[in-house]
DNA sequence: CAGGCATACTCGTATAGACGAGTGGGCAAG
DNA sequence: CTTGCCCACTCGTCTATACGAGTATGCCTG
């Protein structure tokens, strides 16, 4: 027999319009934003919101899917339903690709991480030439074949980002860049060492729901949209040297830009 | 008698321990991602899929809840469930606040919107002074009160945008600010004009679920995140001058950002 | 012909029941 | 005491049924 659920929850209004399993829905919305419910809290069972409110099971789980689809909660099989947590964001800056940065050696994904004292985590390398998609092929200039490197990033063991680096044939082959560790500064270094100076990046931002591979690679809880970021980079020739394509756990990140007024 | 679904769907596989609902929802998935049913198209109703594969009709539900939280299709109360359309896409460029765009006297929200041949409106304007809350009060240095200019953005009569600017007091009050129509160029102009001139913005971007009220306000459908954005623009003298808060409906939208390598 | 109603289709809401499977605690056997 | 099993509790999946409410169509009535 469930025990009865802490008294945090009222009653339904049969007179309302609102369908019961919205007014349950709702009450459990302002339970957690009150605080009623903490981050990482277990809510009242199936079993015993059926008793509380006297509606079917059905019902219940109807109300924990709309709030599942806010991403609010999440269930776990043979647990129960908790407040989901926010997990710790990480902040991009628009500065973060600058030439001072580069200079130090470590990736910045790395350094970055350990500063904000997380352990940070790259895998899912793969690095190899492929067709060029229609839409690389064009922010690229219309070529056909590209090196394509590809890694996912983790943060203190969860992944939050999954990025593929496009780059020309003609710049990449044969150079540290086609190789898996491409060496201190990362690929922006090795490209200005071969003589593409980087004059600006590009960055167009997306966000949608994830796919289903997407929600696996990323393990996206329900609820969890995906940042999707695709950034080109110019040398000085105005010449485009780089396409990556990044997508990321929205609730694992928030961008930031520095825009001049001019 | 519901007729025949059209032969584009496959069987189940009863020996897979991939749930049913599942499966169909992949079927479904797999249909409208290679164009079987099209932008806009009406998928086979709950009954026909329900003769098609042989189960409950709570199954095909829960299949069709699947695709909603992915984004992929809308249900239409009494006419049908619908592969959704992408929307015509505002692309944000991070010049879009640049001088020389101000100095032409219309909003910059109408300007665009009708070089792209799309009817633009503004509404649900209020201008007002209130107490400022806690994170705007951080970000524009410990103010009390401000006065706060809430707008809705409509692209051809779907709101699309919900923003609201807080300025302090003491710059904004009994100004050409207060006013509902604060004239050519909007209120950055009015800002420089005052002596602000203008030096550059800081925007902040995170993606999320919405809450109830943004889907009411911005009507959206089912599985459409939104794109939180946080403006603060800075004078010459370094001062925060403006927080600019603003909720996009995502699929509405591509932000687009310059970066200097340097 | 025009208007209104009946009807058949659509999805929305809710009930009641069944079985499966993951988790964790307690109890019993070794 | 430790191991292993059982059981209670959790959510996951699925069926079957019922009624309500929005939409569209066509027929019937005036």
């Amino acid at each position: 027999m469930p025990s009865l659920p802490s008294g945090f929850l009222g009653d339904l209004d049969p007179t309302s319009d609102r369908a019961v399993f919205r007014q349950i829905a709702d009450q459990l919305r302002e339970a957690i934003d009150r605080g009623r419910f903490k981050e990482g809290e277990k809510l009242p069972s199936e079993a015993e919101l059926v008793d509380h409110y006297g509606v079917s099971r059905m019902t219940v789980r109807n109300s924990f899917s709309v709030l599942q689809g806010e991403g609010l909660v999440h269930a776990e099989h043979g647990k129960g339903v908790f407040v989901r947590p926010r997990p710790p964001v990480r902040r991009l800056a628009s500065d973060r690709f600058a030439r001072r940065h580069r200079e130090q050696g470590k990736a910045a994904f790395i350094v970055e991480a350990n500063a904000a004292g997380s352990h940070p985590q790259v895998d899912s390398l793969e690095v190899k030439e492929e067709k060029a998609s229609q839409d690389v092929s064009t922010r690229l200039g219309s070529v056909r074949r590209v090196l394509a490197r590809r890694r996912r990033y983790l943060l203190d063991g969860r992944p939050v980002e999954f990025a593929t680096s496009y780059l020309p044939l003609d710049i990449a082959r044969g150079t540290p860049i086609a190789e898996p560790n491409p060496g201190p500064g990362g690929i922006y270094a090795r490209l200005e060492e071969l003589g593409h100076r980087l004059d600006h990046f590009e960055e167009e931002i997306r966000a949608r729901m994830p796919s289903p591979a997407e929600v696996k690679t990323l393990r996206l809880a329900s609820g969890v949209p995906v940042i999707h970021l695709i950034r080109t980079a110019f040398d000085a020739e105005g010449r485009a040297v780089e396409v990556c394509d990044t997508v990321m756990a929205a609730d694992a990140y928030v961008l930031s830009y520095q825009l001049p007024a001019t």
